[in-house]
DNA sequence: CTGTATCCTGTAAGATACTG
DNA sequence: CAGTATCTTACAGGATACAG
């Protein structure tokens, strides 16, 4: 993975993704999700940035859609075994970083105070 | 961090990110290492994004930089205990994918076949 | 409702050259 | 050695309109 031209680099690279990490997380907390559920639930995605992070999360068969033939049209989504895999990986890492991101925000204020000076 | 405007959204943003992430992995399986060594062990890598992360990771307080004023000079990076903390979540993270990365390809393959027709 | 297609802009990031 | 500065370009990603 350290390797640039390595497969699993490539497939890091792309994981490692706000968004697909996002999703991940509420799919596996939330259980299956709607298209429209995820656009509300992910804050601030974009229709067009939910469909791409989607679709890369199933052609890595992390996630299934399935599409029910109602009017108007249903799409779900859930986690794959794999999918769930990772998410159980991603969640601590959310949990994590919401604990933390105070002490980070004031070690973020201090450096900058402390480089302001000059 | 579900929400756009919360800080833990941004500070989540920005850790999860390729660059960083590889920096923290191999901080926290090489032990302290110097920049040059660090660009190496992230194959690349260039010096302008190395910089980049490593200042966000030593802003937020999960880096430390020493410099020893010698000539040469040497700059040392090592992890602090909140990079510690946050180090012990992501390299699951990274055995994972190296672990499943064919599996992923395989996938990818299968799903782009089946996409092709049409 | 769940997308796709198109356009448009800002920015991420490589290449290169320079500095203490 | 360990960066910084500058330039340039590709692409991420938002806005909008349209479609099944």
């Amino acid at each position: 993975m350290f390797a640039p031209r390595c497969p699993s680099r490539e497939v890091f690279a792309e994981l490692v993704d706000k968004w697909s990490m996002l999703i991940l997380m509420t799919l596996s907390s939330c259980g299956p999700q709607r298209f429209s559920e995820l656009q509300r639930a992910v804050g601030g995605v974009s229709r067009k940035m939910l469909t791409q992070s989607l679709r890369n999360l199933e052609r890595s068969g992390l996630v299934r859609r399935t599409v029910f033939p109602e009017t108007p049209p249903r799409v779900v989504y859930d986690l794959l075994p794999l999918g769930r895999e990772l998410a159980e990986l991603v969640e601590p890492l959310g949990r994590w970083t919401e604990r933390r991101a105070e002490q980070m925000m004031a070690a973020r204020e201090e450096f900058d105070a402390a480089h302001a000076e000059g």
